[in-house]
DNA sequence: AAAGATTGACTAATCAATCTTG
DNA sequence: CAAGATTGATTAGTCAATCTTT
């Protein structure tokens, strides 16, 4: 196997196991939590687009994902008083509360899972790569 | 950023990066060459279930994966002449040839964007984590 | 014109039910 | 009854079109 199997084969599968361990323990997907984490990072100033980057998927996407944590009372949208084209999306009490719940639970599923030493050498090295590939596909967009 | 984000956000980019460079080319998906890769791996003895477990997904998922690679001419189904709930997976030589023209395009891709010393660093990091964790997910399924 | 967001049509996954063969 | 595979209903993405505001 070369770096891009192994990299794809080990994300695909503790991606798995953090999403199986949240939805076996009655937490939000893996998904939403990671969406629940940029809203929290954003501390009320987070907007769709801004999930949408960090998580990697199309606008239409996060507006999508930010519509089902809404119908299921984990944010609410405020209308943005800076910027009347855009809502800030912020965490209600019971988001924020879920968001506190799946994120010990996944800490504690992945502490049981990683080995220390390899986890901050690859950290390191995957850093590196991150850097050059985040250079590079901004080099092509450009 | 810890372990984590960087594993998902990294293999997301890189994936996609990949993905995007195959379909300017002209050439299958990320997803396919994946299940082409397996396919001929298997060098003619693969099954459904095969895939599946190789790329991590569902076996319907597999099943509905190969019903697109066939349609498109890229492999076939053959009766398992040692088991007949089952058929084998083999390329068609469209699909011998779209393998080796994506797989260059993939390899050119990765080379483009990759750094050696890191990649090298990472993979055998990854590699450590892979065990560790197959051998934990192995536990708990049993 | 560009940026933020939403929506509809489409694609490719999941899960569960089902069928056939071992 | 297990294993391999398929299928239908559902879910969550993509892309492209559109609307509002900057």
């Amino acid at each position: 196997m070369d770096f891009f199997d192994i990299l794809v084969r080990y994300e695909v599968k503790l991606w798995d196991a953090v999403d199986t361990a949240l939805i076996r323990e009655g937490q939000v997907s893996a998904a939403q939590l990671q969406a629940l984490a940029v809203i929290h990072r954003h501390a009320g100033a987070g907007r769709v687009v801004d999930v949408s980057g960090s998580i990697g998927i199309t606008v239409g996407a996060a507006s999508k994902l930010v519509d089902r944590l809404e119908r299921d009372g984990l944010i609410i949208r405020l209308p943005n008083p800076a910027d009347r084209r855009s809502s800030l999306v912020v965490l209600t009490d019971a988001g924020a509360a879920a968001y506190d719940s799946a994120t010990r639970v996944r800490n504690r599923t992945l502490e049981r899972l990683l080995d220390p030493e390899a986890t901050a050498s690859a950290s390191a090295a995957l850093a590196t790569l991150l850097d050059r590939l985040e250079e590079a596909t901004a080099e092509v967009d450009a």
